[in-house]
RNA sequence: GGCCCUAUCGUCUAGCCUGGUCUAGGACACCUCCCUUUCACGGAGGUAACAGGGGUUCGAAUCCCCUUAGGGUCACCA
């Protein structure tokens, strides 16, 4: 029995996904359960019980959980449930609580009220020695009446435990075994004011109760192993299998967090110079409060409106944030599983099966990774240029209907599988389409052409220039009955035979600007044959006016 | 700062445990060329690493020590 055990969250962080992801892996690969808890014992973080939104994440990873909190997946069947239940901690706090009353009856722990305020200034003052602050267990001096008087009082208090002397020794399938010297570990919190356990407590309870037999999780645990060890002992319970798995970072080494976005958006601000507010953003309040604080956070529509006026790309964070950009989950799964872990032999290319079936603890690296994402791009780009050119369309589609509905509405069904073939070959991300093929969804009489050398040299540089090109060529296609690839193609690669010494581009570049105001799009045949004759001829007809202009 | 962990191309990594087959392999990125109607894709080449210093050994990327560097952790967060 393997476990994943978040705290509750709207969204599923790509690091804690890559846990998930293992743990899922071990279990399965072994005939063991995965089970999925959720860490909700700060009341403060944990409030909003809506904030299970990861689990949609994991879903669509193909990540599922034998045991845990139930869910309803999108074609209907159920996953979760189970004989451990709750899954939540915050519903499980008698069981802490007769855990807790055990250890204070048999000595383990005991009841302290320090003030915050007074561990403040101890600890301030420890800094200032420089010396390593440690709860100095002045509340194990208490004798049993004064106990007994101050919680009559209603005194805050905490549940500390008392860690007995000596060094602890850490054994860990993927880093080895480490030596905590004696007295590193102070008599931790184990029970809180507000009656909820700590995050070592309920974990070891919990993990003992359920059946939990391995634990991996990030190295930033590792530490945290020493003081679940005591409890276990204390306690009299198993000790699980641990395996501490290396911290995935951004590539220059900082911690991937959801600020980032926030963070590329503040730096785009001040890098162009902007004084207020775009026009029809936030309002000046909301906006100078977010710039002078680094901790607040736009919600994802505004952070997302905010990064296309400044022309910005926001960094993925966020399982969700990469399904947005259009990567496919077991493209994902696939290369977090090699942030920290390969299978050897040069394979590098693998799905959820091979992953449950050849991951192993002693190939988990022990350095943290660095999160690369234009690899991961290349490995999207692979994996989609590899579809049957239906199942790129059909996902193409479903992107579309979560991201982009409104650009879907403007195309006929026959377009949108035009547009998607075309597409297909030089996408990288399922998102790519709707980025890059605007002119397909800008009217004809709203088209506007790009103030880009590219464009300008197009159409007027050279002889002929392409303007040139472009009025021989409109009367061709007026002529044409047949629209379709084939025709236009003919049409295009006859007048290039002719006029053009057989050079198509000369032909093809005046026309694609034509159509799509700018110099890039699917091959020119494809673009014009998704526009439609009335549709391309109406945009090449208002090219030529608008580059007939003296001084244009 | 204390404690713990780690150290192979720019990046992710193979090799390390069981020293020789490693003039260190793969992938992404980068450079060159080819293909080409734009953008991509694709094809063929190429540059590029054992952190430094001591040992052990006939022999070290592989074992040991030191230095340096990086990461983690020191909460009534998880």
């Amino acid at each position: 029995m393997t476990r994943f055990a978040p705290s509750p969250s709207g969204h599923l962080h790509v690091g804690v996904a890559r846990t998930a992801l293992f743990c899922w892996a071990y279990a399965h690969g072994r005939g063991g359960s995965f089970l999925l808890r959720i860490e909700d014992t700060d009341q403060k973080r944990s409030s909003d019980s809506a904030s299970l939104g990861f689990l949609k994440d994991l879903e669509w990873l193909g990540i599922l959980w034998n045991e845990g909190p139930t869910y309803t997946r999108a074609d209907g069947s159920v996953v979760g449930g189970g004989r451990n239940g709750s899954y939540f901690q915050s519903e499980r706090l008698e069981i802490y609580n007769r855990e807790i009353s055990r250890l204070v009856a048999a000595g383990h722990a005991y009841y302290a009220f320090d003030t915050a305020e007074e561990l403040d200034a101890k600890r301030k003052a420890s800094l200032a020695a420089k010396i390593p602050y440690r709860y100095d267990r002045t509340a194990l001096g208490l004798s049993k009446a004064e106990i007994d008087a101050n919680l009559a009082a209603g005194k805050p208090a905490v549940v500390r435990c008392k860690v007995p002397a000596g060094a602890i020794v850490i054994k860990d399938e993927i880093l080895g075994e480490a030596t905590i010297p004696a007295g590193e570990v102070d008599d931790f919190v184990i029970r809180k004011a507000d009656g909820f356990p700590t995050y070592h407590f309920a974990v070891v309870v919990d993990d003992e109760l359920m059946g939990v037999t391995h634990v991996l999780r990030a190295q930033e645990h590792f530490t945290n192993t020493a003081k679940h060890m005591v409890l276990q002992d204390a306690l009299g319970f198993r000790r699980p299998t641990y395996g501490h798995l290396p911290i995935i970072s951004n590539p220059d080494g900082s911690k991937m967090s959801k600020r980032d976005k926030d963070k590329t958006l503040r730096a785009a601000v001040v890098q162009k110079g902007l004084t207020g507010p775009p026009a029809e953003f936030l309002d000046e309040t909301r906006w100078k409060a977010w710039l002078a604080d680094k901790n607040t956070q736009l919600d994802i529509t505004d952070a997302m409106r905010l990064a296309a006026i400044l022309d910005v790309v926001l960094p993925e964070i966020n399982v969700d944030d990469f399904r947005r950009s259009g990567y496919l989950p077991q493209v994902l799964c696939n290369f977090l599983a090699l942030n920290g872990w390969s299978p050897g032999e040069n394979i590098e290319k693998f799905d959820l099966e091979f992953i449950k079936q050849r991951f192993d603890l002693s190939r988990v690296v022990k350095t943290p990774a660095k999160f690369d994402r234009v690899k991961l791009l290349s490995f999207n780009c692979d994996a989609i240029t590899g579809m049957p050119r239906e199942q790129f369309a059909a996902q193409c589609r479903l992107h579309g209907e979560r991201y982009h509905p409104e650009f879907l509405a403007k195309l006929t069904p026959e377009q949108f599988t035009l547009l998607a073939d075309a597409s297909h070959e030089r996408s990288k991300t399922l998102e790519d389409l709707y980025r890059v093929n605007r002119w397909v969804v800008v009217s004809d009489d709203a088209l506007t052409w790009e103030q880009s050398k590219n464009v300008s040299k197009t159409m007027l540089d050279g002889t002929p220039r392409g303007l040139d090109r472009l009025r021989e060529l409109k009367p061709l296609f007026d002529g044409l009955a047949d629209w379709n690839v084939a025709t236009i193609e003919a049409t295009v690669k006859g007048y290039a035979d002719t006029h053009c010494e057989g050079q198509l581009g000369k032909a093809a570049q005046p026309l694609r600007v034509a159509v799509t105001g700018g110099t890039v799009s699917p091959p020119i045949f494809d673009t014009m044959a998704i526009l439609g004759k009335a549709s391309s001829l109406r945009r090449i007809e208002r090219c030529l006016q608008r580059f007939e202009q003296p001084g244009a």
